[in-house]
DNA sequence: GTCTATAATCAGATAGAC
DNA sequence: GTCTATCTGATTATAGAC
């Protein structure tokens, strides 16, 4: 790779940084292109060379963090329980969430929805991460360590709403939790319910 | 109440219901006060005579779904066990949600929040709604009902949190469950985990 | 209070020189 | 590819007649 290629790789890694922070800020709506430019140091125009459109800009945030959950996932033991390594990821979500790291995009956006899908990247990710955690939810079901009544699919996308659980800024702002005490709390809501045991 | 105010009442209450509509349908960030003024079939400017601006037409729908809740509320058996009311009330919750009936607004928005935070009906509604939820999450966890070891606010806010769960999006987007199936769905996930038992 | 017309602003996107 | 300067369209909000 030449010195040119390198340097452009850097500074579109540099922008999706700053994407992913003030779409974990402040959203989708209120991250406004001018914002991006003038935190990235560089001239709006020239921000559209690299990116042609805002909705491009969070898809390519939301690629980046599905490569680092994917990175975090192949990280896991093969061997360990599935319900072990489906707690560590949605702990992972977590952890995410409360370092300010996770972009948060209205899932009503059309125009969002459209980039997003026609993405080849982004559902390429998308596809792996479910069928990685597709496959540990039905082997947790299998070895009766998962309520085997629920939809998988059910049970997958209530890991992902995580990732937008508005439980965790709830507790954060009220600043009566810890980090690891709200990671907790949200963990056994989801895992063990609200009911007594 | 003179037939002029009937009058001014019955289209303030046309105005909320189309907004209350627009916000579940497309969230606040993409209504436009235009479409509402279209919607309710007045002129723009008009609609400003009732309201001052957009965020104070978002406070009065929250104000608007909070009194149906405390109506709901009100409407169940005092001597109930507090855990079947507060099943009742997500149920319900839910079935609002499915039915698009839920206002969504972005957590994030600063003025939005500012504009809530000033609406006393809006702060009493939910301070009201707090405090009956409230009494019931900790009479259920005297009984033994709902798990002693949450915090109590913590509880609150999973129960809040339902009125945004996209799970219940999802569900219904991928058009393999009924929308009873779906509240049972996460009715169960919510008060009993995604554990086996 | 309701209307038409318009202000004022902001934000996404682009033109064209270098 | 990067810049300055600008366009274009959309959107909140208001002026002023009736």
């Amino acid at each position: 790779m030449s010195f040119k290629q390198r340097m452009l790789q850097v500074r579109e890694e540099t922008i999706v940084h700053v994407v992913n922070r003030l779409l974990a800020e402040k959203g989708f709506d209120a991250m406004t292109v001018d914002e991006v430019a003038a935190q990235v140091g560089i001239a709006k125009a020239s921000l559209y060379k690299h990116f042609p459109s805002k909705e491009d800009l969070a898809a390519a945030a939301m690629v980046h963090v599905m490569q680092q959950a994917q990175d975090f996932i192949r990280a896991l033991p093969a061997d360990a329980p599935p319900l072990d390594n489906l707690r560590a990821v949605v702990r992972w979500v977590l952890q995410v969430k409360l370092a300010g790291d996770m972009p948060n995009l209205p899932s009503q956006n059309s125009s969002l929805r459209a980039a997003l899908i026609a993405n080849r990247d982004y559902m390429d990710g998308l596809m792996e991460l479910s069928d990685r955690l597709g496959g540990w939810i039905e082997a947790a079901q299998a070895a009766g360590a998962l309520n085997p009544e629920l939809p998988p699919i059910a049970i997958l996308y209530t890991f992902f709403a995580r990732a937008c659980d508005p439980v965790v800024e709830f507790l954060q702002i009220g600043g009566l939790f810890e980090q690891a005490q709200i990671v907790e709390l949200v963990l056994t809501t989801c895992f063990n319910g609200l009911n007594a045991r």
